[in-house]
DNA sequence: CTCAAAATGAGTTGCGTACCTCAAAACACC
DNA sequence: GGTGTTTTGAGGTACGCAACTCATTTTGAG
């Protein structure tokens, strides 16, 4: 009826009698310090599995008395979504000072390749971990290299570098974002078809790149109906995108849906009220105050949203896990992809 | 540029200086200890508030000692999702242990009032936390109350007791739930008007009951060409479930939604499936080995889920705050309602 | 067998807090 | 002013581990 799920305390003193040596040496084999013998290693780590023993998480924490340094290398200039991600991070202040760790954010221009990378080169050696937005280019993915060789954990943060040798991804997957913006403009477009417009910051991104190509994969294999235009390139900028969305709208009077892939919220939203088009499927990414405000309006439909508190707390808890070599409960940080609707909106 | 989140450590050694005591009259106040002046505790805490001061963690939690343990009360039989929940807790072993945590399962039939409630009355003393999926009964209300005055943590699991005072509740809102379902089932059904079914366990259920009020709220307000039929009570049954679903479909040909609001959802597939109304917007909760099957066949078009895993380290590391008196995150620990179509499967 | 190098043992100190004891001081009351 | 009670101080021990020193043992090469 009862059962327990965890073994009894042993200690590191437990470990040595079992593997008949000292405490000096067990701790040696615990840190890969040198002038062990194999042999030796083999017994203390064979003497730790059979007891899974787990060292006491707290006291090694006492004992090494340094804090730890984290740093968030974020976008300069106003991003909502990077706002709530700082946002999160303050709340935590009780959480991450009762714990000793110490945060610091860091504004660059992650979209300049050169600047990303000697940002990051600069903080070699100064932090325990490091969480980054991070261009996807060879000299951003040398410079992550190049920390993580220094011995800093390096997680990467709403955008990847899968080709560098960071530890970890904090964010979603985007190929499935785009194929769930997809699934849902077709459903809640109905019977109808028509025209099916998309408006992006630039496909030079990555990630928008990749939304794009999960949308296209999903609208092309089970709405054959409705016809994709080619994508607008909006620059995540207001002004630029309600232009582009007008003329488009101008041009064709049989758009039913729209896919706003990245930002110029306000823009998109704009050109389509603007135009008298509220029966268009409207659905974009994030939930900001904006898009809360179009959700109940109902102009927006739906929103994808990756919850910037959950990234942040993730970034914090990874960064955190890595530094003490501890395992990473993957299924708590895996970012999933929310389907935002009026009536669930959080 | 760069921004410090946290404040500088302080100690305990600090804020008695701080405050003109010794470190003891310190302790007492911080524990809550008798024998210390109105006035005292007054300077000592201000002493503590000006610095924003935050005892260390992992100090206290090695000086302690002592282990803590909680109990997870559970039903008895075979219930995916709780299955799920057990799973989930399985994963955590590594980092329970890290901690010292000791967690216990314990089954009991939660839907007798009497017998859950001794059940209950059955750990005072000897947890430090309970998590409990509770019914809604004033005997388990009392029970639940007696914890507490023990100075056990006590917080609901998926299915709430309000009226009592357990300290945090880990589960979904029902109402926004069912809001939720009503949302998808009028926008996927479109265009068509006809009738909308409804399966649940049972009316008497405070879940069940509360998703039936948000989906009907929906419904009303927004899908006025949809016509609600009354509540099938199929008790999670599959065969129940899909005897009664069948002959409605029988009687209705004109059914176009289908909302089922707990289990049994084998039975209510099968009498779709087997009635060929495979037209019918099929809405249902949690996402199993079955569900799973069902939306990626396109039989059921979307199920509202509310993540297993998150709830089960939701309540763990609530009962953990709780114990050790720190701040909950609430943003973290607040159980999102998720929308789960084909491509945004977990 | 010798000797240096490598491996290991033994021990210490300190991290910041909890929890405890005992004595001293302050206070209230008559 | 004396009494008893309440409040406070001073100090110690323990928690489990990290990180270090220094002495001792073992090993392997010549």
């Amino acid at each position: 009826m009862a059962e327990t799920l965890t073994a009894t305390a042993l200690t590191l003193k437990d470990i040595a009698r079992e593997a008949g040596v000292s405490l000096a040496t067990v701790d040696r084999v615990l840190h890969n310090r040198p002038g062990v013998r194999p042999d030796t290693v083999r017994r203390v780590k064979e003497a730790i599995a059979r007891n899974s023993f787990q060292p006491h998480v707290a006291a090694a924490e006492l004992a090494r008395g340094r804090a730890r340094r984290f740093a968030f290398v974020m976008p300069s200039g106003p991003n909502p979504f990077m706002q709530q991600i700082e946002a999160y991070l303050g709340e935590m202040a009780a959480w991450l000072s009762a714990r000793r760790l110490h945060v610091e954010m860091i504004a660059t221009d992650v979209f300049d390749a050169p600047v990303l990378a000697s940002s990051l080169e600069a903080l070699s050696g100064g932090y325990d971990g490091v969480a980054v937005v991070a261009l996807d280019h060879p000299i951003v993915r040398a410079a992550i290299n190049d920390l993580v060789d220094a011995g800093t954990k390096v997680v990467t943060l709403v955008s990847d570098v899968p080709s560098s040798r960071r530890h970890h991804y904090v964010g979603i997957d985007n190929i499935a974002a785009g194929r769930t913006a997809g699934a849902l403009v077709g459903r809640l477009v109905g019977q109808r078809s028509g025209k099916v417009a998309i408006v992006a910051g630039s496909q030079g991104l990555r990630d928008h790149a990749e939304r794009i190509f999960g949308f296209n994969q999903v609208m092309t294999a089970e709405f054959p109906d409705l016809d994709v235009l080619p994508v607008l390139e909006g620059r995540d900028e207001d002004d630029r995108s309600e232009q582009l969305l007008t003329r488009l709208l101008g041009e064709h009077a049989d758009i039913v849906g729209l896919y706003n892939v990245g930002a110029g919220t306000q823009g998109v939203a704009k050109a389509l009220s603007d135009a008298g088009r509220h029966d268009v499927v409207f659905v974009g990414h994030d939930v900001t105050a904006l898009t809360r405000r179009l959700l109940l309006q109902g102009l927006m439909d739906a929103a994808i949203s990756q919850n910037p508190g959950h990234e942040a707390r993730a970034a914090v808890r990874v960064l955190l896990a890595l530094a003490r070599g501890e395992p990473i409960l993957s299924e708590q940080e895996k970012i999933r992809i929310d389907i935002v609707m009026r009536d669930n909106l959080p």
